[in-house]
This record gives C-alpha cells, structure tokens and sequence, in this order.
DNA sequence: CGTTTGACTAGTT
DNA sequence: AAACTAGCCAAAC
C-alpha cells in the first residue's frame, strides 16, 4: 500500500532503509522522491523525524558529508555517536570516507520499473 | 491567508 | 578561496 500520503512518510521510508554504516545527503533523497529541489523538505521532514525512533535522521547529512543537523539532536554530539557506532568514520562534524560510506537510494534502491 | 523559516544546493561575486 | 545570493517548496506562525 501506498504509505507515502505525505512527503514527510516518503522520507521516512528512504531513511529506514538507509543501511547500517551508510549515510546519505538531502538532496539525494529529494531526488529519489522527485523534489531534487526541495532538499531543505527533507531536512523539514527530518525534524519532525526526530521523534520517531526508528527514523535514523544520524545518517543523513549534508552534500558535503557534514553533521549538519547534529544540533538538532537530543545530544549536541549524539549524532557524531551513533555515526561512529554505526561503523561511521566522523570526525569534526564530518563524515570520513563520505564517498564510501554515501548511499544513494537512486542507485541502491533503484526505482524498479 | 500572507509571511517567515528552514537539518539544502548550486551558482555567482 | 571564502562569502554571498538566489532558487526551491512545504510547514509553521
């Protein structure tokens, strides 16, 4: 069934499936659900993602590989934390070997026919 | 219902 | 190279 009523839920369903040790940018998700210029939405849907745990809003980052809503977390380093428990190379805010561990739903998931 | 904002990104100065 | 501007779009106020 459809569960995508709204962009905040087909957020949501591309992080879920984010993999363990992977991360991803705003903009790739927004791309995969066809806002590619609505990456500041997902940023949106990721604050409200915040209060769904089973949302990993720690593995989307900036294009650039930057913690950059690490603030907006209950810890101020709590992202950095999960990242590295995730097998995630952080280190000053920033992802380490981004283009390792960057996942790209488009190329992962690939929209099957 | 109009204005502001906001976890972005790409382009320009 | 770093800072600024603009575009984008939907939710919050």
């Amino acid at each position: 069934m459809a569960d995508q009523d709204n962009f905040f839920e087909r957020v949501y369903e591309v992080v879920r499936q984010i993999p363990v040790g992977r991360v991803t940018s705003y903009g790739s998700i927004g791309k995969f659900l066809g806002a590619a210029r609505s990456a500041r939405m997902v940023g949106w849907a990721m604050n409200s993602a915040v209060n769904f745990e089973d949302i990993p809003a720690h593995r989307v980052v900036n294009r650039n590989g930057i913690l950059t809503g690490k603030h907006h977390f209950k810890g101020t380093n709590l992202m950095q934390q999960l990242l590295e428990s995730e097998s995630v190379v952080v280190h000053n805010d920033q992802v380490q070997d981004f283009d390792n561990v960057f996942w790209d739903p488009m190329k992962e998931l690939q929209r099957d026919s």
